[in-house]
DNA sequence: TATGTAAGCGCAAATGGTTGCAACTACCTT
DNA sequence: AAGGTAGTTGCAACCATTTGCGCTTACATA
């Protein structure tokens, strides 16, 4: 995987230590597929190494998220971490009644983005985030709630 | 204040009771003038009131929001609450540097909500929500960051 | 390959916020 | 005005996340 080489690049860069947990953090969230939450990370790391601390794992996914390898996006009130997106970034649209989340595309926020830096010099993070709102199915009541 | 007497109806519609504490926690909220820490609301209603528990602060600051008495902002990683702004709704934008939090009015995200809603049929929650990014001050440099 | 050292780890304690529950009280009814 | 009751409180336990600290280990250097 291209992306796992990458990541370590940009550990070994910063001056980080390739360590087994942080090789082990990556490849869960890697073959995770989409997003994941913390304490879903935190179990399969303890089911491959059983030393593995909680604290390690928010350590290491928050070091993941400043070297830009991984992105955070808060579905609910907690945080999940994906792989970055070879095919570019985008946002989430969460449904608040599912809890389903769809992928939305950066370029819908672009004119909001240079409306702010015109009007207020106002540099917004728009890198990655999450956008709670009712989806199609749940906004015409087919959809059963989810609970987390 | 028309605010509090708004207020206090919304309570009474919905049959929830008025209980001191509860006045104790609108009017500190009423009179802090812009949004304020959960901690900043305890310390007050605690001097006020010795008995005052932090759950209560808690409970009291999310019904209120549910009732539409006061907006909740996340400035940083916590919540601030504020009164309902009489001169409409309005959100924020929160410098990742110094911390100061401006406000922007939602005409700004109309065309995205309505993006979002024609493309996805997807309505997003954004009635009150902060922005951090990077304000002008803190983009020229001039200003020292701001610790919590 | 052996060694020194700072980065990182596991653990435990602390922090911010939420929840279950028994006692209390605002307020409806009489 | 007194009584009944359901909504609310204070407390303590709990949960998710962060932090301090002493031990361990990855990796630079010789």
């Amino acid at each position: 995987m291209v992306q796992r080489q990458q990541a370590i690049d940009a550990l070994r860069e910063k001056g980080h230590r390739l360590t087994p947990q942080r090789i082990l953090v990556l490849s869960i969230v890697a073959d995770g597929g989409g997003h994941m939450g913390v304490d879903e990370v935190f179990r399969r790391a303890k089911e491959a190494y059983p030393y593995m601390d909680i604290a390690t794992v928010y350590r290491t996914l928050h070091l993941f998220k400043n070297l830009g390898v991984v992105t955070e996006v808060a579905i609910g009130d907690r945080l999940h971490y994906e792989l970055i997106d070879p095919s570019g970034p985008h946002h989430h649209m969460v449904c608040r009644v599912c809890n389903g989340a769809y992928n939305l595309s950066p370029t819908y926020l672009d004119e909001f983005r240079d409306t702010l830096l015109e009007e207020f010099d106002f540099e917004p993070d728009l890198e990655h985030f999450a956008i709670t709102g009712t989806c199609s199915g749940c906004r015409s009541g087919q959809n059963t709630p989810h609970q987390h």
